[in-house]
DNA sequence: TTTATAAAAATAGTATCACTATCATTTTAA
DNA sequence: TTAAAATGATAGTGATACTATTTTTATAAA
């Protein structure tokens, strides 16, 4: 059986829908390709049109500019990996084990049974270590936030956070622990990469390094007695 | 008394050091104003020059390029950050103390004793968690590595790391979770202003939250057993 | 099959950006 | 006093980030 996966994306996100023709999948596809090889800062519309074969005018009928093709693409990523986290921990009781398949989840590129016809999530993932922080630390922001283009990151943390307050209903900074593993899983692989002495991971160059760095870190955090609020079990 | 602190910075980041004149020091004043008013996307040489009166080949004659700059001025920032750990926790014996006092100089933006001539502290610190990780998330980290550009953001990592390891000889990850509260006190001071769902501090906006839970973190991670299994079913 | 219409291609153009080059003038330091 | 360094003034280039217009091609309803 394949499992074919569509998600829905905000309309805000884009200009014409590229879900809906070839020319849209093939930006979407090509535009992963080129910002993973170039960076997102060398990449233009103009070598994302003479890649595909096709012309800058017409990219910008999709995408207003190329940052918002980016908050698309980091937004179908969230979107895809909340799904995944759904799928892969629905029928576990077991908060530990739920948390853990997460933390994973994040922390791992992993060949995955759900396949999209046309993004390579593979190296979507690479784009995300790197780029994705790109989305939101703008001037912007806030406008952006209105327009609610964030909204699948915030779901994601969301998810996350309630598992967390499931496991320990008395820790006090569940979304915060949310958000900082999965910054934390990104940021830490980028780091391990590039600049490996901001890290204990050397020339090692594991993923499984980074999971038990965040599983440590998640489950000293929610194990601790000290300082519970006043609020019994 | 009154304490002027220089800060010999690596002579890689510039062409002709901004300290040595007039001209080079409304650089460095002049670029920490624009860029936090405007984002380092939209951040010029040509408002720059205009800003300061002068023109942008004068400004070319410094920096190579914008992002030359933004990494002086971060590199600045955490080289000033080390100093004043250094001074803050010299005397300190206990390493809690000492890891409280790091976690505070991290997380606040302080009125500092110590005062340089043409910096502006408080709105740098706001570049930092905006702009900071910028320096780094490109093509060129490796390069600009290699010219140890960020030496200063390293050095205080591991300055970090060593009290962690202090406090803990057993904790096996002192480096990641030193890059990680870094990272942390930031991103959340950043989530908690404009993207608050992410984070626990809601409407309170207040930095003494994110020391709080920085703190948590640390002392949670720093505190556990060593390999204590997580109960798995 | 015709015909409306939507999508894409082809082409051109503008303002700004990221530089580089040249030369004149002012400042500074020997 | 004079040479050298720093700055200013001015110009120019190629790329980027768009916008606009017109033609061609694909699609789908009548």
């Amino acid at each position: 059986m394949e499992i074919q996966l569509h998600i829905t994306m905000n309309e805000k996100l884009f200009l014409k829908n590229p879900e809906h023709t070839e020319l849209g999948k093939k930006i979407i596809q090509h535009s992963i390709r080129l910002i993973d090889d170039n960076g997102f800062e060398a990449f233009t519309f103009k070598k994302l049109a003479g890649d595909i074969g096709t012309t800058e005018a017409s990219i910008y009928r999709y995408f207003e500019n190329k940052h918002r093709l980016l908050i698309y693409i980091v937004a179908w990523y969230w979107s895809w990996l909340e799904y995944r986290v759904s799928v892969h921990t629905n029928n576990i009781d077991d908060p530990v084990i739920k948390l853990k398949k997460v933390i994973q989840l994040l922390a791992t590129t992993v060949e995955d049974e759900i396949k999209t016809s046309y993004v390579d999530e593979t190296i979507l993932y690479q784009i995300i270590i790197t780029e994705g922080s790109k989305t939101y630390l703008t001037k912007k922001v806030s406008q952006d936030n209105k327009d609610r283009l964030f909204k699948p990151y915030k779901d994601l943390c969301a998810v996350i956070a309630a598992m967390i307050s499931a496991y320990n209903p008395n820790y006090p900074y569940p979304k915060s622990l949310a958000s900082t593993i999965i910054e934390m899983a990104h940021f830490q692989a980028f780091f391990m990469k590039n600049l490996p002495s901001l890290t204990d991971f050397g020339a090692n160059q594991n993923a499984a390094d980074i999971t038990l760095f965040l599983e440590d870190l998640v489950f000293s955090s929610l194990s601790r007695q000290i300082n519970p609020p006043v609020h019994t079990a």
